[in-house]
DNA sequence: TTGCTGGAAATAAGG
DNA sequence: GCCCTTATTTCCAGC
């Protein structure tokens, strides 16, 4: 790991990144240490040290390379920043060190001859990199701080896409995943299987793999999640190349092991003989994404920390990036790339031979961690061959992003922070809604076009209330539609669409392992793009779920949702950030011709009496659709189901007309939240949408259905509790406090919900964050890393899991001491949520802010600090006594105690019906 | 020729 | 361990 040790930024100015990085890179710092873990905390904190910086080299970038190395650095060091960043927790001190050191180490290389370095894998690589990670990350981070955020363009150099190829190796493109698959996903597996790997780092293992095991093969695997980092990728990881070798590998691998052999392989080996035999790499694609959440708490990811870190880190890297203009990836066209790996390369790849050529590569093991890269670079492993592949000459040359230079600030919020749509005068709308069936494509197919509106068009979004002149970015990634907090979805990413058809400018960037279209939003255009060139991509299950750390299942998790941020720059010199997500979207391809769909419902709430007629819209409809209205305590359990009464005949395929049936408490003195679904059949259900039920003598509030809604202000309880999203469950767009300041405090130590729950390191979402650096790198060390790398079982901590988070201003903040932000660092959010600190974010909540009946979960309304506050209190009693339930007595009274308010309990005989599952589960049903 | 689709076969996963 | 059903992934063919 010797390597490791340098790459380390050298500055961490930033806080959280930093943090994150640091720390979770630890890499660098990690003297290298290779192996050394550090607590989070201290790595967090650690990170930072000066001591550091110049003990990095970061050589990479920084200041030193010139621009147009820039890109390239940034790739690197991006590479090598994000594993640590990101995946150190994930894996653990040692393997971050290690990866880091990995990365870095190519990245090292790469400043001295960077260039001449295959570039080519650099691009790969980079992509990542090059938003996260890097010790540019690192430099950027500083030079943000000397810089003003505000003018970086940044995004658009490091983005540019490059067509997240990167998010794919070349290598990897291959099919031939169908090994891999396997092989690859496990990747992490194969690691853990162990395969002893002087890097601990999922990353490095595959690498090494390559030639020797075929874990190796797993590029993938550790690509994306860890990678997330992505970051990585770019080097070492690139392993794609690596897989190549895995091919090699692969086809003594399969044979030894794998699991299946034949069945996608021999397809996909089929079409490598034609196509990229890199199958192992198959998954190459897979995208970086691992699932970011995933990787967050897998290996990869530090820990929450590092998501957030590396978000901003990412940000910072941008920003970096924008120097540099060059991005590896950047030229090549994904596709392009994609098809160029197929062809020649896959030949080259396919013979594999390369693995033999490889074969004699050592192991990876063999190699420090540093030298193997390198020594794959050297040699020319398979890698070589593979990154000789002349593919796009032209892509450093690729012209920045054309997107209007946007404000990024390296402590941009992580992509699965909760962030409100509005505030004060500003309002992130989503004008147009996409399609609700969009059938995503594989990396082996090709581009399924982009996602469309259902009236025909393309989705449309808009920002209101921003009235200066400089453009902004419209940041896009494809999210989760379930009924937990939103975040990026870990099979599926964004795919940008180029072409003739496309009018939209945008280019791609990867944040923690995530892809992001970037788009710009100009002011002569009134803040208003037309998305026509977002596509969806699925990554294969098996490739996401033998990642360390991710918890999500594929199967049956089929629906998305588009979710659009925008960070606007404040006079204060702080990012408000508004996010909003679309319609969940229905990926597969059998889904979308036979689940129930519901696009909009004419009613949001009701009164608990019941008896009105509701219309639902939506896609096929039976008229032996069955409408089910549940009511769900804060683990998943169901608390209370009815199926409601339809009508038969006024039944069409997209419309079906239901009466909301009456309520099992009739003396809530507060909105209850529930959701409502339609079944077609055993398993053919459509997702849940929201419903709320007003106390008796409550006035009846129209509601609007969908996306349109627009919750009164946020921040109090009241609209919490109260808003009636028409939003299905899913939508879990935080309602922008009316004001911009109002909900915001600077020190706001949110609990840490997600983070205790959640994979994903991310802890709070901000609305607000501030740019300095310094505060908001330690807030996030500290949560992120508490759960990375862990899946915590549903029913563990079922408040905190989905609890809201909170709205907050960026830990980061000045004026916040580092030490506010620890709450969030503790594993467990029940405890650990400083229900204090919350309050008084919002101040204007309600005293007793009556979270909306246990029902609602938790997910949904998290803006309230309150409410949160109560959730963390009150519901858990709920949860045990649904578990006591037996779970068969489906419907079964019990003395519940409820409590509309928060305040005023009442005994009422409930219903209970026992969910074994978890949300997760229930979502997958079955 | 490339990209986009729709369909469906081949497999894998679950029950 | 086998069979059946369902879900996933890869291929094909047409426009």
């Amino acid at each position: 790991m010797p390597s490791t040790s340098f790459p380390v930024p050298s500055k961490f100015p930033l806080g959280p990144q930093a943090a994150a990085f640091g720390s979770g890179e630890t890499l660098g710092p990690a003297p290298p240490a290779s192996g050394t873990m550090k607590s989070a905390e201290e790595e967090h904190y650690s990170y930072a040290p000066p001591s550091i910086g110049s003990a990095l080299p970061l050589p990479t970038g920084h200041p030193s390379l010139p621009a147009a190395c820039h890109d390239l650095q940034t790739a690197a060091a991006g590479i090598s920043a994000m594993p640590a960043a990101s995946h150190s927790a994930g894996y653990g001190a040692a393997v971050d060190s290690a990866s880091s050191g990995y990365f870095l180490s190519a990245g090292g290389i790469r400043p001295d001859g960077a260039p001449a370095l295959e570039s080519p894998r650099i691009e790969i690589t980079s992509y990542l990199g090059l938003h996260h990670n890097s010790g540019q990350f690192f430099h950027d981070v500083e030079v943000e701080d000397v810089i003003p955020s505000a003018k970086r363009s940044p995004s658009t150099a490091t983005l540019s896409l490059p067509g997240l190829e990167a998010y794919r190796d070349p290598a990897c493109l291959s099919p031939a995943s169908s090994l891999s698959s396997r092989s690859c996903n496990s990747e992490a597996s194969s690691y853990e299987s162990n395969y002893s790997y002087p890097y601990t780092s999922p990353q490095t293992s595959p690498w090494q793999s390559p030639c020797v095991s075929p874990k190796t093969t797993d590029p993938e695997e550790g690509f994306p999640r860890g990678l997330g980092a992505c970051t990585l990728l770019g080097s070492p990881r690139h392993s794609p190349c690596t897989s190549p070798c895995a091919s090699v590998t692969e086809d003594s691998w399969l044979g030894a092991r794998s699991s299946r052999p034949a069945s996608p392989c021999n397809k996909r080996k089929h079409s490598l003989n034609g196509r990229a035999p890199c199958s192992p790499r198959h998954s190459p694609t897979p995208s970086p994404h691992g699932s970011p959440r995933a990787s967050v708490t897998g290996d990869t990811w530090l820990g929450s920390t590092t998501q957030y870190t590396s978000s901003a880190i990412v940000a910072a890297i941008n920003a970096l990036s924008t120097d540099g203009s060059l991005d590896p990836g950047d030229g090549v066209p994904v596709k392009s790339r994609k098809t160029g790996l197929e062809h020649s390369p896959s030949a080259a790849l396919k013979v594999e031979p390369a693995g033999e050529d490889l074969g004699p590569t050592p192991p990876a093991s063999d190699f420090p961690p540093e030298d193997f890269s390198f020594q794959h670079i050297r040699k020319g492993g398979f890698c070589d061959q593979y990154l000789s592949v002349p593919q796009h000459p032209y892509q450093w040359a690729k012209p920045k992003s054309l997107a209007p230079a946007p404000y990024l600030s390296p402590s941009l919020p992580a992509l699965d922070w909760q962030l409100p749509s509005h505030s004060g005068p500003y309002e992130l709308r989503i004008e147009v809604q996409p399609k609700s069936h969009h059938r995503a494509h594989y990396e082996t197919e090709g581009s399924r076009g982009a996602v469309k509106a259902s009236a025909g068009g393309h989705p449309v979004v808009q920002l209101h209330g921003y009235l200066e002149s400089e453009p902004l970015t419209l940041q896009l990634f494809i999210g989760t539609a379930d009924d937990r907090l939103l975040r990026p979805h870990a099979f599926y990413q964004v795919h940008r669409i180029t072409g003739k058809t496309v009018s939209t400018t945008s280019h791609e960037a990867v944040l923690c392992s995530t892809k992001v279209l970037e788009i710009p939003l100009l002011p002569e255009n009134n803040m208003r793009a037309t998305i026509d060139c977002a596509g969806i991509l699925k990554l294969r299950n098996s490739d996401i779920e033998l990642r360390k750390g991710e918890t999500d299942i594929g199967r049956k998790n089929t629906r998305v949702r588009l979710v659009f941020r925008v960070h606007i720059p404040q006079p204060s010199g702080r990012t408000l950030s508004l996010q909003v997500a679309s319609n969940p979207i229905e990926c597969s391809q059998r889904s979308a011709q036979e689940l129930p769909l519901v696009e909009k419902q004419s009613a949001d709430s009701y009164p608990v009496m019941g008896g009105k007629k509701m219309v639902l819209s939506g896609h096929n409809f039976l008229q032996d659709s069955k409408v089910i209205f549940v009511e769900k305590a804060p683990d998943g359990h169901h608390v209370w189901e009815m199926e409601a009464k339809t009508d038969r005949d006024l039944c069409k395929p997209n419309s079906l007309v239901v009466e909301i049936p009456p309520f099992r408490n009739q003396r809530i003195t507060s909105p209850v939240q529930v959701s409502f679904y339609v079944c077609n059949g055993k398993r053919k259900r459509s997702q849940h949408q929201h419903f709320t039920y007003l106390p008796a003598n409550v006035p009846v509030i129209k509601t609007e259905p969908s996306d349109d809604y627009e919750p009164a202000a946020a921040c109090g309880p009241a609209s919490q509790g109260l808003s009636p999203l028409p939003r299905p469950y899913y939508s879990q767009q935080l309602a922008a406090p009316p004001d911009p300041g109002s909900c915001l405090v600077a020190g706001f130590p949110l609990c840490p919900q997600r983070s205790a729950v959640m994979p994903s390191p991310r802890s709070a979402s901000p609305k607000l964050h501030d740019l300095s650096s310094a505060v908001y790198s330690k807030g996030i060390a500290g949560p992120a890393h508490c759960h990375l790398g862990l899946a915590q079982p549903a029913g563990e901590v079922p408040a905190a899991q989905d609890v809201p988070r909170p709205l907050a201003v960026h830990p980061g903040s000045p004026q916040q001491p580092p030490a506010v932000l620890q709450p969030q660092v503790s594993p467990r959010p029940s405890s650990s949520c400083p229900l204090g600190g919350q309050r008084t974010l919002c101040p204007d909540s309600p005293p007793a802010p009556p979270p909306p009946a246990t029902q609602e979960p938790p997910c949904l309304q998290p803006c309230s600090p309150a409410h949160l506050a109560a959730m963390g209190r009150q519901q858990h009693p709920l949860p045990k006594v649904h578990r006591d339930a037996s779970p068969t007595a489906r419907p079964r009274s019990l003395p519940e105690v409820r409590e509309d308010s928060g305040r005023n309990l009442a005994l009422i005989p409930v219903t209970v019906k026992r969910e074994p599952e978890d949300l997760d589960q229930l979502y997958l049903d079955d």
